[in-house]
DNA sequence: GTTGAGCGTT
């Protein structure tokens, strides 16, 4: 283990950050992206040569050159035309700045153990920056802990950082998410996540996450467990999102749908007009109910004789409400209206966007990123 | 096997 830590920037001329290293000597793409948001590969200047070389990247694991890091200053890639958008996102975060610091916001912590006490919190936190708050949400009449706690911070660039990462807390893997009460500080209802239909149970987190990133920095990556032969990926930009819907892209030899993901039951009411999967099955699901089992959630159909129409339903959400359906009157509270683009996007020829067998670094300008204009009919999606 | 777990008695 002589290497515990190897050097990288954004640039040969800035300041290197110290990014860790794994047991085995190699790197994991996912450290450098945690530090640098959009990373998708290395690179160094050769000392004999005096050229750039690319560091051996395989599924996610960066592989020291000869086997030995040294001190060489090692410089992040980012996938084709993403930097000019890296570099636009930091002129407009410097405008924020300049207007005045950026306000934090409290992070829900999902997936506390149970024993995790706010103290726990405040000390695991504390190692990113100072932190102002913690909770640990608990039932009011046994005390017992729910499994989840808010937490803020003072500055906002800790904020990035613990949202971009996951936390392993107690013995328990935690994420911490801004919460569904914030509709996200900036940019409200943009859609940055897409649904990845027809994945198949090999295709892991980090698979996707490597696979994506080709397009953009990606957020978050959910794959629903057990398998259900579907996925959810957010980008940082919505309009990469929206650019991807209506593919069909091959990742690990599979062919996978891309559509908008609708927002989740709770947050506001299923589109009733999909077609083949749309209608009176989705509105089944908005009147599942749960319950916890230990750990886990069990799902459970409830109404059955109310879910024969969808009129029905829509009767019967009204009345649960005290709502009538008065012209004029929405059905449902604060809901968000979502139009349907899931054919506005047009298909293009998107055979040449595969699963590059490991190696995920856009060879050859794979994605030519067309997103200026998301009424184009067709991106440049070829070269 | 094509739509996600859990979101705050301030």
């Amino acid at each position: 283990m002589s290497d515990m830590y190897i050097r990288v920037a954004e640039d040969e001329n800035e300041e290197p950050m110290e990014i860790p290293s794994e047991d085995d000597g190699t790197v994991l793409l996912s450290s450098v992206a945690a530090q640098f948001p959009g990373a998708c590969g290395l690179r160094y200047r050769n000392p004999e040569s005096q050229c750039m070389r690319g560091v051996r990247l395989v599924e996610g694991v960066l592989h020291a050159p000869e086997s030995v890091w040294g001190n060489l200053v090692y410089v992040v890639n980012y996938p084709k035309d993403n930097k000019r958008k890296m570099e636009e996102i930091d002129a407009a975060s410097a405008v924020k700045i300049k207007r005045g610091f950026q306000k934090t916001s409290d992070l829900i912590v999902l997936g506390l153990p149970w024993k995790t006490t706010e103290q726990d919190l405040k000390e695991y936190f504390s190692t990113f920056g100072e932190v102002i708050m913690v909770q640990v949400k608990r039932d009011t009449a046994t005390g017992n802990s729910k499994g989840f706690g808010f937490v803020r911070f003072t500055d906002y660039e800790v904020q990035t950082k613990v949202i971009s990462q996951r936390h392993m807390i107690d013995g328990r893997w935690c994420d911490c998410k801004l919460p569904n009460s914030k509709s996200s500080p900036d940019e409200p209802s943009r859609c940055r996540k897409i649904f990845v239909g027809r994945c198949t149970e090999d295709m892991s987190p980090e698979d996707l996450r490597q696979y994506f990133m080709q397009y953009g920095e990606v957020t978050d990556v959910f794959i629903p467990k057990p398998f259900r032969a579907f996925a959810f990926v957010t980008f940082a930009d919505d309009q990469v999102a929206q650019a991807l819907c209506g593919e069909d892209l091959i990742i690990k030899g599979v062919s996978v749908h891309i559509s908008n993901a609708e927002p989740k039951h709770n947050n506001s009411r299923p589109m009733m007009d999909r077609g083949r999967f749309g209608g009176a099955g989705d509105s089944i699901r908005a009147l599942a109910i749960t319950r916890w089992d230990g750990r886990r959630w069990e799902w459970r159909a409830a109404a059955q004789a109310a879910l024969q129409s969808s009129w029905g339903m829509m009767g019967m959400l009204a009345s649960q409400q005290g709502l009538t359906t008065t012209a004029g009157t929405a059905p449902t509270t604060r809901d968000q209206t979502y139009s349907s683009p899931s054919t506005s996007y047009s298909s293009p020829n998107s055979a040449s966007l595969g699963w590059t067998g490991g190696n995920n670094a856009p060879s050859g300008g794979s994605f030519n990123s067309g997103f200026n204009s998301m009424e184009s009919k067709s991106p440049n999606w070829g070269m």
